[in-house]
DNA sequence: GACTTTCGTTTACAAAGAAC
DNA sequence: GTTCTTTGTAAACGAAAGTC
């Protein structure tokens, strides 16, 4: 994975990684980039060129000053419109265009004859719904398609509904292609060391109702924009129930209040408003550096997230437990499809081999005895 | 030849930093 | 503290090699 350095305090938006295969010099070959905003007010990162093309940050950085300096004098052309294109259609353009310069066309050509065609190739990407990526993807594991196939199915489909919605032919998609997994996801774990150094920070932290909102993520898995969202009307001590008015599914749903969160919220200072952890004069919170100081205080892993993976380790650390199986780990995390929470399986598989082995020490033991 | 895996490059998005 | 800009990096992309 190539890393991005920046060129340096004098070349603003300038950066470059560099080649683990190509040389310059006798040293790693550098390619430039240049970071600007677009005329669309979108963050964009632009190849300029290799140093062994006789690129070098000082013309990186020219050319971004160009770029930035016709954006602002508007030089977006308006664009004709026409009938947009099937996907059929959009594919013989494509296969006849860019795709014609891949080597493994061939794959590709029959990926699309194979897999894509017969369900998709009449309609056009602005009427494809997520359902019929849903059918696409249960067909092709019911004909006992690999995950890796899947996968290429999906990104050939990707590349040639981008081709038509970069070059104006048709919209793009009305929804986020979510892409399956190929290779299994890392989790965040923390060591019972680590947990310890977090409550002790937790502790020490100078603002209380600040590292409340820490210990929220810690002990009750909920989302950084859950906990800045929630409510004192959200919050039921009598029956210990948290209501999530606004998950990333959209439908309102309800966790349990353990005994860490009800300490925490039953001991949390009412401010005047609303929310539970309210940001300036009462209004939602925006953003909180809390966690990440924290994160600091406790010295956790550089690579650690400040909030989601607190999530990921509060997930972790009930799969570890062996107390918890996948389904209420799934309930209690709040994931719509198994299929997320199936990470933290391998987790929940350790804790009840070491709990079959400690039965394995125990027989042995009387063995012996 | 069809399908699957691998891997370097590019993009999207959240965190960090600067300016207000 | 809030808002805008830049940076860092995981996920996505794209090409090509490998396998059956």
């Amino acid at each position: 994975m190539p890393k991005f350095v920046t060129a340096g305090k004098k070349w603003v938006g300038v950066q470059y990684y560099e080649s683990t295969n190509r040389r310059h010099n006798g040293r790693p070959d550098r390619c430039y980039y240049i970071r600007y905003r677009n005329a669309q007010d979108k963050m964009v990162r632009e190849k300029i060129g290799w140093a062994s093309e006789k690129y070098t940050p000082q013309t990186a950085a020219h050319i971004r000053a160009e770029r930035i300096r016709s954006i602002r004098h508007g030089e977006d052309l308006p664009r004709k419109k026409e009938r947009p294109l099937t996907c059929n259609e959009l594919s013989e353009r494509y296969f006849k265009g860019p795709g014609a310069l891949i080597k493994s066309i061939r794959n590709d050509e029959n990926r699309w004859e194979n897999h894509l065609k017969i369900g998709l190739g009449s309609k056009e990407p602005g009427v494809i719904t997520q359902l019929d990526i849903d059918k696409l993807i249960k067909d092709l594991k019911n004909r006992e398609k690999s995950a890796g196939t899947i996968w290429n199915v999906l990104e050939l489909f990707r590349r040639i509904v981008n081709f038509g919605a970069d070059r104006n032919l048709s919209p793009p998609l009305s929804f986020k292609l979510k892409m399956p997994k190929r290779n299994s996801e890392k989790t965040e774990v923390l060591s019972p060391e680590e947990w310890e150094r977090l409550k002790a920070a937790l502790n020490e932290y100078p603002n209380q109702a600040s590292a409340n909102m820490v210990r929220i993520a810690a002990f009750g898995g909920l989302r950084k924009s859950e906990i800045f969202g929630l409510k004192w009307e959200d919050i039921d001590f009598l029956h210990r129930i948290i209501r999530i008015s606004n998950p990333k599914s959209g439908e309102p749903e309800k966790i349990p209040m353990n005994d860490l969160l009800y300490e925490t919220l039953k001991t949390h200072p009412k401010f005047d408003s609303e929310y539970v952890f309210p940001g300036r004069s009462g209004k939602k919170r925006g953003d909180s550096k809390v966690a990440q100081r924290i994160k600091k205080m406790a010295k956790l892993p550089d690579d650690f997230r400040p909030w989601h993976g607190l999530r990921h380790a509060y997930a972790s650390a009930l799969a570890e437990s062996g107390e918890v199986d996948l389904y209420h780990l799934m309930k209690l995390m709040r994931h719509r499809s198994p299929q997320m929470t199936q990470r933290y399986a391998h987790l929940r598989d350790k804790s009840l081999l070491d709990a079959s082995n400690k039965l394995g020490a125990m027989i042995s033991k009387k063995k012996e005895d």
